[in-house]
DNA sequence: AGCACGCCGACT
DNA sequence: GTCGGCGTGCTC
């Protein structure tokens, strides 16, 4: 630094370290001498004496980074990536007749070291560095902005969900060090897919294969997930993956142990607790450890020379992260499978609307078994309907078909049967009440919804729809959808006395079940697995499911019947499954033939139709009125954008959760669609950024609630 | 977000 | 004169 220092006319500017970059002495000549400071007279790094900092401060900074001077005792620890804390605040600035101390220590990731800096000002200097660990390296920072990016967020709202809170008794302890690559492993039950072999050896021979997985129903998943990683350990790389949740980790944690031996894989999720956590993470960060599997947070997991992400059931809800600016694990994997030679591996027992995009556009390649083999591994699916419900006498005093009774009764003969009965609070959709064809609007095809007992109107747009007629059948008449089977589960309890009744639901979910006779009762997603598998399942969620206002009420529907049909024998074994919802319905339809990938491919091509997403792209923006609608005045929206509503925000449904989307309690808000046609999403989510940072910046005060692929649009 | 600056009106 | 209202703008 000399000649091309910006402040060479400054006083002291020629001299190198100096204090040229500091504060005090630049403008020195105003002012009385400066009083002194702990590193006052301090020389600064002699190279590289810029550190450009991301300054963990809110929203006001938006992805800008700031620089600091670097003291020639901070030098060898001020590498990129490390913790620091500086100062800042308008209290740290130059104040006429003189000097503060001012402005507040706050924490940042020094991000780069450079020679100069082309802020016009005079810098502070780093007060100090936090930890020497490097935490957030080029990679992890390169993610985190492709992420801030995608979701019209900012950067320093993902570090924070990618790098976990320091624990210093973590950090002083060193990690083991790397073993060698295991073996290439043996195929074994991923023979039962025509591909999965060659997948297999693509990735241990250093390739970057990638497949949307329709797992066979069974419990072999979480063993095949172990051979795909230990696949890539063997081509040297490491490999990443992310399950919904703790019970799933913990059983691909098993068979990671099971198949690579211990001291090879880290398990990352929030119940081992933040010392446990932070140590495993650093192992990853240190490349101790090459394969990882975890929860959500696990998806920014720096596994170094990445070569397989995996996410297992991509439709759970709890993939999306609830934190701004809501990034979803498989969109998050996808970029990193996208940045370098990474493979990709989507698994489910049933297909997501975005997996069957991923093989329609031919990013990812299908890896399913052939029907014969699908035949013998899933259970034999029988349908009752509202209509036989009704002709059906038996069920008339029971409230449960005799269809369902037999069932339940053959199962008990030899095993454990399931109850999959419906959560709380779900609020009807409107469809229509001869052929429960869903009520859409005729303009943007939003679903409609009863504000009042006789009035349309459509969640999306707002329009009102006074004359609606099922454009299926021509009926005028709706209905809403509700159902109460939760009693109908005790009933079944008390018409078995000499039969365990186990329950497993939202406050105690139970992890498994020996495989003798019992009743297991479950909402979905909370399924124990049975030992051996469940000799049957009775599926009484139906209508509930079906009856969401939700646009992903069916695929969500059939992917939890999937889910725990996946848990019954195979039809060889005797295993059935019996369905309490309509016949003709598609996802009811979908789930007899055995046939998620066929659903999400038939609601794929309906949504292209639709406009919907993801074949569009959607952001939903939400706040007090008058913000709102200045806030879409001022957008500078790609060529071909719609904009729907706003609309008035519903409250929560009464016994719903409060989600983050929803408003302030006691506050009226609007929410606002935006679609754009494919291709071009990263412009839309750059515009609503620009937006949203012109508005931080003019202090506009109402926080504005921006999200990319909102989950609940109606 | 804080926090300081600065440009107006009512007080000593 | 000078104290203090809060409207603007900046933070390396």
């Amino acid at each position: 630094m000399s000649s091309d220092d910006e402040r060479a006319e400054e006083p002291g500017a020629g001299m190198p370290e100096q204090l040229a970059l500091i504060r005090e002495t630049v403008r020195g000549a105003k002012v009385p001498r400066a009083k002194p400071r702990t590193w006052r007279g301090a020389a600064l790094a002699e190279e590289l004496p810029v550190a450009r900092v991301l300054v963990n401060k809110g929203v006001l900074h938006l992805d800008q980074y700031f620089d600091y001077a670097v003291p020639a005792e901070l030098d060898a620890d001020a590498q990129p990536g490390v913790r620091v804390r500086v100062r800042f605040g308008a209290g740290g600035r130059q104040v006429r007749g003189g000097r503060r101390e001012g402005g507040g220590l706050v924490d940042g990731f020094l991000v780069e070291r450079r020679a100069t800096s082309d802020y016009q000002g005079a810098l502070a200097a780093l007060a100090y560095v936090v930890s020497p660990e490097p935490v957030l390296g080029p990679e992890l920072l390169a993610l985190a902005r492709a992420v801030a990016d995608r979701y019209a967020g900012s950067l320093a709202d993902v570090v924070q969900l990618a790098v976990p809170p320091r624990n210093g008794r973590a950090e002083s302890k060193p990690s083991p060090e790397p073993l060698p690559p295991p073996p290439a492993p043996e195929p074994a039950t991923w023979q039962r897919y025509a591909n999965g072999p060659a997948f297999l050896r693509a990735l241990a021979e250093g390739g970057a294969p990638r497949a949307v997985w329709t797992a066979l129903p069974g419990p072999h998943w979480s063993q095949e997930i172990a051979r795909a990683v230990a696949a890539t350990l063997a081509s040297g790389r490491g490999a990443l993956v992310v399950v919904p949740d703790g019970r799933a980790a913990a059983r691909v944690d098993d068979a990671l142990t099971a198949v690579l031996g211990e001291g090879r894989h880290a398990l990352l999720t929030a119940e081992s607790g933040p010392e446990k956590r932070y140590r495993q993470w650093l192992a990853v960060r240190r490349g101790s450890v090459k394969a990882v599997v975890g929860t959500r947070a696990a998806m920014f997991a720096p596994v170094a020379d990445l070569g397989l992400v995996a996410v297992w059931d991509d439709g759970d809800s709890s993939h999306s992260d609830d934190n701004a600016p809501f990034p979803h694990v498989r969109e998050v994997l996808e970029l990193r499978a996208a940045h370098g030679p990474c493979g990709f591996l989507l698994g489910s027992t049933g297909c997501t609307v975005e997996a069957a995009q991923l093989v329609e556009s031919g990013w990812a390649l299908p890896l399913a078994a052939d029907r014969a083999v699908l035949r013998t591994a899933a259970p034999l699916i029988r349908t009752v309907g509202d209509e036989q419900l009704g002709r059906d006498s038996a069920a008339r005093t029971a409230r449960l078909p005799s269809l369902a009774w037999q069932a339940v009764r053959d199962g008990l003969k030899d095993g454990p049967v399931l109850v999959q009965v419906p959560r709380r609070g779900y609020a009807p959709r409107l469809a229509c009440e001869r052929c429960r064809t869903p009520a859409r609007c005729r303009h943007c095809a939003g679903p409609l919804r009863a504000p009042d007992a006789h009035a349309l109107d459509c969640a999306w747009c707002g329009r009102s729809e006074p004359s609606w007629h099922c454009e299926n059948c021509g009926s005028n008449r709706l209905r809403a959808q509700i159902v109460g089977a939760r009693r109908t589960a005790e009933e079944l309890g008390r018409a078995f006395p000499a039969v365990p009744v186990r329950t497993s639901g939202r406050d105690h979910v139970l992890d498994e079940v020996p495989g003798t006779p019992a009743l297991v009762v479950s909402t979905p997603g909370a399924e124990p697995v049975a030992e051996g598998g469940y000799a049957a399942a009775l599926l009484l969620d139906g209508w509930a499911m079906l009856g969401r206002p939700d646009l992903r009420a069916g695929e969500e529907a059939l992917r939890r019947w999937t889910h725990a049909a996946s848990l019954v024998r195979g039809q060889d074994a005797g295993g059935t499954v019996v369905v309490v919802a309509e016949p003709t319905q598609r996802p009811v339809q979908a789930l007899v033939r055995w046939d998620p990938a066929g659903f999400a491919r038939r609601e794929l091509a309906e949504r292209a139709e639709l406009g919907f997403p993801p074949v569009s792209r959607m952001a939903s923006v939400a706040g007090p009125t008058e913000a709102l609608a200045g806030f879409l005045g001022s957008l500078d929206l790609p060529a071909g954008a719609e904009i729907l509503g706003p609309v008035p925000l519903r409250g929560a449904d009464p016994g719903r959760p409060r989600r983050p989307s929803d408003p302030p309690v006691g506050e009226t808000w609007e929410r606002a669609l935006i679609r754009v046609v494919p291709g071009r999403g990263a412009a839309l989510a750059g515009a609503l950024k620009t937006a949203q940072a012109a508005r931080t910046a003019k202090g506009g005060g109402d926080p504005l609630r921006i999200r990319i692929d909102p989950p609940d649009i109606g």
